[in-house]
DNA sequence: GAGTTTGAAACT
DNA sequence: CAGTTTCAAACTC
């Protein structure tokens, strides 16, 4: 059945009359193999691999057949029912993109030694249940098992393309070139044209940093987000401090862990400060905060903090030492001309509206100022939350407060 | 998401 | 071997 063949170049085509001339070629067994990772989790690290899209290539998705049936069952002579597609085609590439690294051939042969040692044949015992598309894909291509780019893993020198690209277009810059998807240099066997995979290229030099330097943005990125996560779900979970001097529980020391511009009696200096230019001892400040708000656009509300009338506390002055910039701590987005990628004007004025309603909510149930200014606080901690989270899916939405 | 580009493999 | 066809993935907008 599965008798050496004769020459890969001369394919038989005998078997095709009798079950639909359907190749398992080189692309499938790629294929086959990933599949196969994902089901036998023997690798370390083997991540799972998408599986293909193939349509009209008499694909043998595997990935979902094996998921489903155990390998036992899959007898062999349902070869043909195998098959995804009745077409009439020959297998597609796209699956073979998938054996560019290599399949770990260990896994499946039971043997020791490294994969490029495994013997086609070795692999086809232990799956002799398979279809007659396997075996035919293996009598048709005794390499077929072999992969295309050496792991390399410790020693390196391995590391190549076994046929070489044939890239004419894309200058081996490109996923398009296996030997680039591979993250290899092309080679001697490569018959790529205009190639500029290779050591010393200037090309290639320029795309392997600007690669890095997005990953270290994104990794960057990352760890400011959760750092600022952390933060902010440690303020929310904190108990409410007290906020006269002599109202709080004196065993709890709001302020500690709290970065500077995070402390609790700091934000409420600034709200302080926000409203000292309208000292109505009549109004709470909440409330005169938020008709502060609603006749000031933006700039002049951000210029007016800043004023030369503005009293320096001594807090203050710590936090801004002379030479530094007078804006206050957390006014970004309300200097003029400062553009946030996410708090935008919107969304800051979406966030005053919100710390507003709690104002307004507070003051009409009667709540204590400090459970008021409680109250304010926290929703701006969700307020942040929401930014974060938004910015994190790095939307276009000019606006992500929902209220 | 739709449309285009690309190169491997099958095929002639 | 070269040229063509086919295909799904990579890429672009
Ligand atoms: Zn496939
Ligand atoms: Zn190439
Ligand atoms: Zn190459
Ligand atoms: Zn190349």
């Amino acid at each position: 059945m599965h008798g050496r063949n004769s020459a890969p170049s001369s394919p038989d085509r005998t078997m095709g009359q009798r079950k639909r001339r359907k190749t398992a070629s080189a692309a499938h067994v790629g294929h086959f193999f990933h599949s196969m990772r994902r089901i036998m989790p023997s690798e370390s690290t083997s991540r799972p691999r998408k599986p293909c899209n193939c349509t009209k290539s008499l694909c043998l998705k595997l990935a979902d057949i094996m998921l489903i049936t155990p390998i036992s069952q899959n007898a062999v002579s349902e070869g043909p029912s195998m098959m995804s597609r009745s077409g009439d085609r020959r297998p597609d590439r796209s699956c073979d993109r998938d054996v560019i690294e290599g399949p770990s051939l260990t896994a499946f042969s039971g043997t020791e030694g490294d994969a490029s040692s495994a013997s086609p044949h070795g692999i086809f015992n232990v799956f002799q249940l398979l279809s007659a598309d396997f075996q035919a894909c293996l009598d048709r291509n005794p390499e077929a098992f072999k992969p295309k780019i050496g792991k390399g893993k410790e020693g390196e020198s391995d590391r190549r393309h076994s046929k070489g690209c044939n890239c004419k277009r894309s200058g081996c810059l490109k996923n398009y070139c296996e030997c680039y998807e591979a993250k290899i240099m092309c080679s001697s066997i490569c018959k790529c044209i205009g190639c500029k995979n290779f050591e010393e290229s200037p090309e290639r030099k320029t795309l392997m940093h600007l690669a890095d330097a997005a990953e270290v943005r994104v990794q960057q990125q990352t760890a400011a987000k959760t750092k600022l996560s952390s933060q902010i779900s440690d303020l929310l979970t904190r108990p409410a401090p007290s906020l006269s001097s002599g109202g709080g529980n004196p065993a709890v020391r709001p302020n500690s862990g709290l970065p500077p511009h995070m402390r609790y009696q700091r934000t409420q200096d600034k709200l302080d400060n926000n409203f000292r230019g309208n000292p109505s001892p009549r109004k709470s400040r909440v409330r005169a905060v938020a008709e502060d708000q609603k006749r000031t656009s933006w700039n002049e509300y951000g210029r007016r903090r800043s004023g030369p009338e503005t009293p320096i506390r001594r807090d203050q002055q710590r936090d801004h030492p002379p030479g530094q910039h007078e804006s206050g701590p957390g006014s970004m987005c309300l200097q003029p001309g400062y553009r946030s990628t996410f708090v935008t004007k919107e969304v800051a004025e979406a966030t005053c509206a919100c710390l507003l309603a709690q104002a307004e909510e507070g003051e009409k149930l009667s709540k204590s100022k400090a459970a008021t200014e409680r109250m304010i606080l926290e929703e701006f901690g969700r307020c942040l939350m929401r930014v974060i989270n938004s910015a994190g899916k790095a939307k276009s939405d000019p606006c992500p407060m929902s209220c």
